[in-house]
DNA sequence: CGGACAAGCTGA
DNA sequence: CAGCTTGTCCGG
């Protein structure tokens, strides 16, 4: 004689509780509608939380021991697949598995996937490199940035569901209405998530709709594999390319990734496919390199005779990039507009953090307020930035104007010349057509003290590319450097990505950086006592509350951080190959 | 994560 | 030793 079936479901809590799953009776009335990742609401320890079931058994032993009932089904969330896709990312970069599960769900419960809206129609013109990228199994495109992105995406919907990754939420909408006006059924991530679980033609969205709920997905495609975008700095970090590769491994489906210049984790034993050297010149602008010490002219001043002469160029829109990230170096009140100076040598003081300012004559630091009124709102008063827009003005003896902040940027209309706009790189991301695009200090973008930082220079200037338009339009990029000869400007004005590419993947193997190693810096006051239960194959760095864990590859990184003990409180980040 | 409880500190 | 803070453990 056997006890009567129970149905047993391990839920992991939602981030309001512990990062553990703890089992659960499934009430009969409840066993047709649960199924793993099903979003549903338990009591732990007498609060009710929620939480995703991860696992369900069924279990014909009924005194094996008394469970507390799930209590309710809020929603439909991530299927199978992506529930073990989440689990994975949670190992691979020390995160709480909830993070990921909740990246996985939808924004608003879903009560149910309703049938698929697939179609059969894959529209023309399709891509012969994409197809031929799909036939391999998966591999780089490397296009021009100018090139269109659409007919590898119909090349990808021949052979089924395609989900589409864009650096910005800006690009999907663009696409997504591109191919839903194609007669497509599409789904935009997240707020299309009930749609994308039923199944449609193409997904599309940002870096988190990685974790999308696709139905019988048959490939994946990432526009701009090199874009900074696809990383997620916020603890734990991430990035959707090495999700896309995980999640199109356990799928045996190919991931084509496109880029005008790949990444060295893309590109590193992968097939890169790329178009014949007439054709990727074409769909790049004119790259001009301007000196500003050349041997031959010594310039004067911060100008370059290449850009002036652009300045000069009334014809044309001039869009100059003043590399200003840092802090400033001079701040005023708000309120009562005095200059912030050090409290002991009167010097002008920068900010260094957010909260902190700190003298470098004297090494003093105070809170960012102002001594003579208490305000804390101070001004970046920026005075290169100033003085340099009155030097443009002049330089091409017409209106230049500074954008900054959250301002619109937009050319005048009907101005008899074009004017000349200065800011920042955010700007390349607003700016949507200029005739040139100038960086005044392109070596401080390529020696900038961060990890990716000829990845982030490179793929500035395919920006910026974007904007002017092929060479033959007359699109025009000036990269102003102190000196000629650095190898990846001298590359990016020959318009040879595959250069800039071996020049990073030489530089990340020197260093053992991905993807020919992996590092994690932990940050915060139980650093020292986390990495003393760490183990494993690695080596250990640094001191007090800031450490570095090395290993030569991510698996080992992270299965020798799973051991790393978190304090119960307090602030620890760990960011891994961030 | 947050509640329960134990151990430690302080002042009368 | 009551009254409080701080730390550790544990939940199904």
């Amino acid at each position: 004689m056997s006890a009567p079936d129970r149905t047993i479901a391990r839920v992991l809590c939602d981030a309001s509780g512990p990062d553990r799953a703890f089992d659960y009776e499934v009430p009969p009335t409840l066993v047709g509608t649960i199924e793993i990742g099903t979003q549903v609401r338990v009591d732990l320890n007498g609060r009710r939380i929620g939480g995703w079931v991860v696992a369900i058994e069924s279990s014909r032993d009924s005194i094996d021991r008394e469970l507390l009932p799930i209590r309710k089904v809020s929603g439909v969330g991530p299927d199978e697949e992506v529930v073990e896709v989440s689990r994975w990312a949670a190992h691979r970069w020390a995160g709480r598995w909830s993070h990921f599960l909740r990246a996985a769900s939808p924004p608003r419960h879903v009560t149910r996937v309703g049938a698929s809206l697939r179609t059969v129609m894959s529209p023309e013109p399709r891509s012969p490199a994409t197809t031929r990228a799909l036939v391999a199994g998966g591999a780089v495109l490397r296009l021009p940035p100018t090139s269109d992105v659409l007919p590898a995406v119909w090349s990808c919907l021949q052979r089924g569901s395609v989900l589409v990754l864009v650096p910005g939420i800006d690009d999907a909408k663009v696409l997504a209405a591109r191919v839903r006006r194609a007669g497509s059924s599409v789904a935009l991530l997240p707020d299309e998530w009930a749609r994308s679980a039923a199944g449609v033609d193409v997904v599309i969205g940002t870096r988190t709709a990685i974790f999308g709920r696709c139905t019988d997905l048959q490939s994946v495609l990432i526009i701009d594999e090199h874009d900074e975008r696809y990383y997620s700095e916020a603890s734990p970090t991430w990035n959707a390319r090495d999700v896309a590769v995980e999640r199109c491994r356990r799928l045996s489906i190919p991931l084509v990734l496109i880029s005008s210049v790949p990444s060295p984790e893309a590109a590193v034993d992968r097939e890169i496919i790329a178009p014949s050297r007439d054709r990727e010149v074409a769909g790049w602008p004119n790259i001009v390199v301007a000196p500003l010490r050349d041997d031959a002219a010594p310039a004067v001043g911060r100008l370059s005779s290449e850009v002036i002469a652009e300045l000069r160029d009334q014809q044309r829109r001039v869009l100059c990039i003043a590399n200003t990230s840092g802090r400033s170096a001079l701040l005023s009140c708000r309120a009562c507009s005095e200059l912030v100076r050090c409290e002991h040598c009167d010097a002008i003081v920068s900010q260094r953090s957010d909260a902190q300012l700190s003298c470098r004559v004297c090494g003093s630091e105070r809170p960012a307020v102002c001594v003579s009124c208490g305000s804390t709102a101070l001004l970046n008063l920026r005075p290169g930035v100033r003085r340099l827009v009155e030097e443009l003005a002049a330089a091409g003896n017409r209106e230049a104007r500074v954008i900054e902040g959250d301002e619109e940027p937009s050319w005048k209309d009907g101005a008899v010349s074009a004017e000349i706009i200065v800011g920042t790189e955010a700007l390349l991301h607003r700016i949507r057509f200029a005739e040139s695009v100038v960086f005044l200090d392109f070596e401080r973008e390529l020696f900038a003290p961060r990890m990716r930082a000829v990845q982030h220079a490179s793929e500035l200037v395919a920006r910026a590319a974007r904007i002017v338009g092929r060479v033959a339009d007359g699109g025009r990029v000036v990269l102003q450097v102190d000196h000629r000869g650095h190898p990846l400007v001298e590359a990016l004005s020959r318009v040879d990505p595959a250069a800039v590419t071996e020049h990073e993947i030489a530089t990340r193997k020197m260093l053992s950086l991905p993807p020919f190693g992996s590092v994690a810096f932990i940050e915060g006051h139980g650093a020292q006592e986390f990495v003393a239960h760490v183990q494993g194959d690695v080596m250990v760095g640094g001191l007090g509350e800031s450490v570095q864990v090395r290993a030569t590859s991510a698996e080992l990184l992270a299965d020798a951080l799973a051991h790393g003990v978190r304090p119960a409180r307090g602030r620890l980040r760990v960011a891994v190959d961030p």
